[in-house]
RNA sequence: GUCCGAUUCGUCUAGGGGUUUAGGAUACAAGACCUUCAAUCUUGUGACACGGGUUCGAAUCCCGUAUCGGAUACCA
């Protein structure tokens, strides 16, 4: 057909990625690999201003934790390099002078703060104040100026910028992946900055520049760009380039009221908005990240990847694998979609219960230090996991993150402190501790401890002396785990095993007394 | 203000003129299971922003209105 495809990330680094942008990069990684094609990370920092040092860095390892890291950027298969755009920064005068030469640019002159004052006075009057045909014959530029004038203040060092000379009259057509036809009329285009008077280019023209010599393909980003495609293509054209494809993703909003997904919702409503936890350097405030707040990364990607788009199929999970074969740029939503935090802990939750016990016996392990500090049969490794890999099994149903197994199962490390008040109350009645002391001596007196044996013999006695499981049950689970939840009884008890089990009965018989 | 975009259950969405009593997921509620809690399963509640057209027929096409969002910087 054409082309191999180039897509390209280009995030600015001005403060950690946010999961919008998150998307944004899965969006282009997704759409990469299923054309066989090129994800390419580039760093647009054209505005010194607003520099964040570690920003570049959180980027870096916001994709690698997402597992969608670039296959060409800084410092990987430099082919088109370099990647970041202030080390560019000799390329694209060039560019600039010959738009001026071909007569779709012109030098500028106007200070920043006549065009300040321009625009109050408009908007006092109600008006806005656009700097393009309008009114560019009346500015301060080399439209105005006769040649001399303008070589003189060029050659004096007077500070300039280099505006686009927008095309009059003419309707732009233009083709969307996602939102299909555009139409836009170019007497509503202002004349937008291309070169800076610092030397720099801004956004628009090293974008373009940029993606024309790194031969990309497709470009994908945020909603927030439908307004300057118009200019976009038009620079293309002024240039007699090929414009790449472009598909503009929906915005993600706040999962309540009005508005796109801010840092402060996260803070407000307790989910994070960052893929790793951020520390400001200047303020020391930390953000939360996914990461850290012990989401897995295919549940990261996959709920990321539902939001604004899906397949049209009924399937939900998809591992990054899928996602490839099954990602289709033209299903993506045109609306703007607001965050979810449930459906974001269902997706951790279904990755959680799909993880092997062994594997999730580990992480328990590695990241409590509670359950490490514990162990089965002196010291022994392998028994020990063995345990907590079953302890696993019994529990993982019931959680979302690694970090609710503590809470879960910490009956199964050790005999519980103390008895939750209201749950006592409730279970344990006036005849309870004598019930409890005839329990001690059935089970005492038990070869086969296994879960089902136990669970027969005492259902039986209970049976037999027409007690009621009303009266045993919830005074046994209380002594056993301190608190009315839990796994299956007998579970518990053949884990523990009898003299654990009779020890906390006794405990617990001594304590209600 | 101007320009651009969007609008289906609370939320994410399926839907491309008749096969739709508008489907799924999540959330919520009830029941089942378990004499615990949760998970799980079953069932239920719940939506085409409004108004005009076009058409035999519209959630689907067109035009208005409303609402929301984005852009309107020598930021990206």
């Amino acid at each position: 057909m054409s082309k191999p495809v180039r897509v390209r990330f280009a995030p600015s680094p001005t403060g950690p990625l946010h999961i919008g942008g998150v998307r944004t990069a899965l969006f282009n990684y997704l759409f990469a690999k299923k054309h066989n094609g090129t994800f390419i990370l580039r760093i647009e920092d054209t505005d010194q201003n607003r520099y964040v040092a570690n920003a570049e860095q959180y980027i870096i390892d916001a994709l690698n934790w997402s597992g969608i890291s670039p296959d060409e950027t800084i410092g990987k298969n430099e082919k088109f390099g370099p990647y970041r755009q202030s080390e560019r920064k000799g390329i694209y005068k060039k560019y600039a002078d010959e738009l001026i030469a071909s007569g779709n640019a012109y030098y500028a002159f106007d200070t920043a703060e006549e065009l300040d004052a321009l625009r109050n006075e408009y908007q006092e009057n109600k008006k806005t104040f656009i700097y393009n045909h309008h009114n560019r014959e009346k500015l301060n530029n080399s439209l105005t100026l006769h040649a001399e004038e303008v070589q003189k203040r060029l050659k004096n060092g007077d500070k300039y910028v280099i505006r686009f000379k927008t095309p009059v009259d003419k309707t732009l057509k233009m083709q969307d992946m996602i939102r299909g036809d555009i139409k836009i009329d170019t007497n509503t285009l202002d004349d937008k900055i291309l070169f800076k008077s610092d030397g720099m280019p801004t956004y628009h023209l090293a974008n373009i520049v940029d993606d024309h010599l790194m031969e990309i393909t497709h470009v994908i980003r945020g909603e927030e760009w439908l307004p300057s495609m118009a200019l976009h293509v038009l620079l293309y054209n002024a240039f007699g380039w090929d414009a790449p494809e472009f598909a503009h993703l929906p915005l993600i909003l706040k999962p309540t009221g009005k508005g796109k997904l801010s840092k402060r919702d996260g803070d407000k409503l307790g989910f994070p908005v960052f893929p790793l936890e951020y520390k400001n350097e200047s303020t020391s405030e930390i953000s939360k990240g996914y990461r850290e707040d012990g989401y897995f990364t295919e549940a990261f990607i996959n709920m990321l990847a539902f939001l604004g788009w899906n397949p049209g199929t009924e399937q939900e999970l998809f591992s990054l694998e899928e996602l490839i074969q099954a990602f289709d740029i033209s299903k993506v939503v045109k609306s703007g979609a607001k965050f979810d935090v449930d459906k974001t802990k269902w997706f951790q939750h279904q990755y959680l219960i799909n993880k092997s016990d062994g594997e999730l016996a580990e992480l328990f392990l590695e990241k409590d230090s509670r359950v490490s500090h514990f162990h089965v049969n002196g010291n022994d490794k392998e028994n020990n996991l063995d345990y907590i890999t079953k302890v696993v099994s019994l529990i993982k149903e019931r959680a979302t993150f690694v970090s609710d197994f503590w809470d879960l199962s910490s009956f199964f490390f050790e005999a519980p402190t103390e008895y939750d008040a209201k749950a006592s109350k409730k279970a344990w009645k006036q005849d309870a501790s004598g019930l409890m002391k005839e329990l001690i001596s059935i089970l005492s007196n038990l070869e086969d401890f296994s879960a089902e044996n136990t669970e027969n013999i005492v259902k039986q006695w209970i049976t037999s002396k027409e007690i009621g499981f009303g009266k045993v049950m919830p005074p046994f689970r209380l002594s056993l785990v301190g608190a009315m939840k839990g796994p299956h009884l007998f579970d518990i008890t053949s884990f523990i095993g009898k003299e654990e089990t009779i020890q906390r009965i006794e405990k617990a018989i001594e304590y209600f007394d």
